[in-house]
DNA sequence: CAGTGAGCGAGCTTCCGCTTGACTT
């Protein structure tokens, strides 16, 4: 950024002041006109003012500074469907400083994201500022990506609001508010307060809910393979039966594969033709926020929260020595476009380090059809802070994640990677008594020719992509077959959902933002609709109920169709003229309808969220059941309020002296631990979660759920001192 | 990575989508 690009500026400065049509009033020479933008990130605002210069002064808005007030609907749908914005709360001070920041300026140039909401954004801080600021000239101007080049473009080519992208970003506003603000109160009066229902959290809870429906009405399928161990000169080999009699096997069951084992046991095999095949494995697309979501969930196990609490302080920067440096791009994109900048950067760093590597061209990958493309793709800013270099200055979470971003852009800048996959079928020689009971068995090795652009691998690298080799066999080889080794399976049921699994499909569906994955999982575990244990996320009672209800009631709203629906008509508001108001009717018509007919006819679910649990009150001999509370669920006395016996629900007995273990939360972060309620005369405690009455057979002491990425998802003994331990069965 | 410790039920809640800090009692 050198004084070069700074004279650049200036010229292109006059340039925007002069294209401006608001007449100006003030009598400063252009040399020294200043300049206010506003952008949306304060990260961003620091990085824009650098390649800008000392005429513009860049703040941030922080998002919308202006919105429907919470505490009302403010959507007056007597007089078409006007809606009420003001300040929101606590962003008052936001706002003084940019009015007062475009007081000191000669004009104002609205930089907010180049997409819908921005565009919202953008018009919302032009009505506030020209109420303070008459004849200050305002115009609007927009950038996908953060260079010096793209920015001064920026600057030299300001345009006005586009109202049409306003108008379309209303809509979806108030049709959310609509939603919302119109079914929650159902809940709260039909089945308990402080619940909450609406375009994409229902849908999300939905898609759980049903998930979990198929898993229970899963019946597993019991199947068999059968493996037979071979030997040759002097090394040996397993090889798996893959056909029976000509056919494609098919053991259902034991006694089939010991009625082959009988008849083959004495057999020769001989080795059939070896087969090549090469594969080309393309490199995948840099990430998007749905994207990193998913991989950190899959690999590095984070939540879609924790992934984007460390993404931000990548973003905002890391102290490098004495220099404080944003170490990748935004982090909320849905896009996997790349600055023609950094593509350059990237390619003269890989030609240096791999250069066999690299491609002959930059590769350029397809934008997503319903990505609105206001960003780049997250990449690392600068791609010779690799993840080694910066290792010292990040923290270890930091840093794993860094290097799944790193190496997924490097690696989609780089020649593919071939495989070959030699495979051998080793079939059996006829010799007894019927002469088509023939078996070929098939073994097979996959290796890389060209390592291509897995050579940047080691945070994403598998370990299955190491390769291995076929046996030394060739054509014609005699083989015997040394033991035989059957194994017993079952078919697999639909796995629950996963942060990572429901981002994907609410994202193949299009329902939700970049910046609304990690909270609409919050939400339905906040609502106690959801738990989430082994990352594996199951509905409640209570959120089993909900969906029932919303599906029954509102199946029109909380469907996966509903928001591409929705989408189409905002495009027909932005791009084709159609009114907002009256797309906004078209939907409000027949929905309150259904709002007012579900709202007097439907029967009360508050008795119905309390569970039973088979034990006796102490103190009245009624039943206790279990309830949910402001603090998470508890046992009460279901002669509530005739007898007020209440107390936390019983998890497991405690080893130490046979009370009960119960969960508590910590006072300074909310995480749950489970200890025992005689505290604090009995001080056992530990952060894993009891399984429901499940005891160590060994050692009596109460079980536990333990997730880690070596033994998966398994139980364990709270007993240090016990060994016990196994993997969970399948469906559990 | 270490260390963690009420009472709770009816009391006013809720949406989605932008963005970062943290209430003025």
């Amino acid at each position: 950024m050198s004084t070069a690009t700074k004279g650049g500026a200036k010229v292109k400065a006059k340039k925007a002041a002069s294209s401006t049509k608001s007449k100006t009033t003030q009598k400063t020479s252009a040399k020294t006109k200043k300049y206010l933008v506003i952008v949306e990130s304060p990260a961003k605002a620091k990085t824009i003012e650098k390649y800008l210069g000392h005429q513009y002064t860049v703040l941030a808005s922080m998002g919308h500074i202006i919105d429907l007030p919470k505490s009302r609907m403010a959507v007056d749908v007597e007089n078409n469907f006007q809606p009420t914005f003001i300040t929101v709360r606590g962003r008052a001070k936001v706002l003084n400083a940019l009015q007062s920041g475009a007081k000191k300026s000669d004009a104002v140039l609205l930089a907010s994201d180049n997409d819908r909401e921005g565009e919202a954004i953008a018009w919302h801080l032009n009505n506030a500022i020209s109420a303070k600021n008459k004849d200050i000239p305002i115009s609007r101007i927009s950038f996908n990506e953060i260079t010096p080049k793209a920015i001064k473009d920026a600057v030299s080519s300001p345009t006005q609001i586009d109202r049409a992208k306003v108008e379309a970003q209303i809509a979806r506003r108030v049709l959310d508010r609509l939603v919302g603000y119109s079914i929650s109160p159902i809940l709260w009066k039909k089945v308990k307060g402080g619940l909450s229902a609406g375009r994409v959290q229902s849908v999300a809870l939905r898609l759980i809910c049903e998930r979990e429906k198929e898993i229970e009405a899963w019946t597993p399928q019991e199947y068999w393979e059968l493996f037979a161990d071979f030997k040759t000169g002097r090394s040996a080999f397993t090889a798996q039966l893959v056909m029976w009699r000509g056919e494609k096997c098919d053991l259902k069951n034991e006694s089939a594969v010991k009625e082959i084992i009988a008849k083959i046991e004495q057999a020769d095999f001989t080795v059939n033709e070896i087969r090549e095949t090469y594969k080309t494995l393309k490199p995948r697309p840099p990430f998007t926020t749905s994207q990193l979501q998913q991989t950190a969930a899959n690999r590095l196990g984070f939540t879609s929260r924790k992934t984007m609490q460390i993404a931000q302080g990548l973003y905002e920067g890391v102290n490098l020595g004495s220099s404080r440096v944003g170490l990748i791009t935004y982090m909320r994109t849905d896009s996997v476009r790349i600055s023609e900048q950094a593509l350059a950067e990237a390619r003269e760093w890989l030609g240096k380090h791999y250069p066999e590597d690299l491609p002959p061209a930059a590769v350029h990958y397809s934008v997503g059809k319903d990505a609105q493309d206001a960003h780049e793709a997250i990449r690392p800013t600068y791609i010779s802070y690799t993840p080694e270099s910066v290792k010292d200055s990040l923290s270890r979470d930091e840093f794993r994640l860094y290097s799944i971003i790193w190496e997924r852009f490097a690696a989609s800048q780089m020649k593919p990677a071939r495989t070959l996959t030699e495979s051998a079928d080793i079939v059996s020689l006829p010799g007894g008594a019927d002469p088509a009971d023939i078996a070929m068995f098939r073994v097979s090795g996959t290796r890389y020719v060209e390592k291509g652009w897995t050579k940047v691998l080691s945070a994403l690298a598998s370990k299955e992509e190491t390769g291995k080799s076929l046996p030394p066999i060739k054509q014609g080889d005699i083989l015997k077959a040394r033991s035989f080794d059957p194994q017993q399976h079952w078919t697999q049921g639909p796995a629950r959902f996963t942060d990572a699994s429901i981002i994907k499909t609410l994202e193949e569906n299009g329902i939700g933002r970049p910046s609304t994955y990690a909270p609409t999982i919050s939400v339905l575990l906040d609502r106690y609709y959801v738990t989430r244990a082994n990352k594996q996320l199951a509905p409640t009672v209570l959120g089993r109920l909900i969906s029932n209800l919303l599906v029954e009631n509102f199946g029109a709203v909380v469907n996966a169709d509903f928001t591409a629906g929705m989408e189409t008509k905002l495009d027909e508001v932005e791009l084709k003229g159609r009114e907002w108001t009256d797309m906004i009717r078209e939907f409000w018509t027949p929905f309150k309808k259904t709002v007012d007919e579900v709202a007097q006819t439907l029967e009360s679910y508050k008795d119905r969220i309390d569970e039973p649990t088979g034990e006796v009150c102490e103190k009245c001999g009624k039943p206790m059941v279990k309830k949910l509370g402001r603090y998470g669920y508890f046992l009460a006395c279901s002669g509530f309020p005739e007898c007020r016996n209440a107390k936390p629900l019983p998890l497991a007995v405690c080893p130490k002296c046979g009370g009960d273990i119960v969960a508590r939360k910590t006072k300074k972060r909310g995480k749950e631990f489970y200890g025992c309620a005689n505290y604090p005369a009995c001080d056992f405690l530990t952060h894993f979660k009891p399984l429901a009455n499940q005891n160590c057979p060994k050692c009596g002491w109460f079980l536990v759920e333990k997730y880690d990425k070596r033994n998966g998802s398994h139980k364990l003994c709270i007993n240090p001192s016990c060994d016990y331990l196994h993997e969970a069965e399948e469906g559990e």
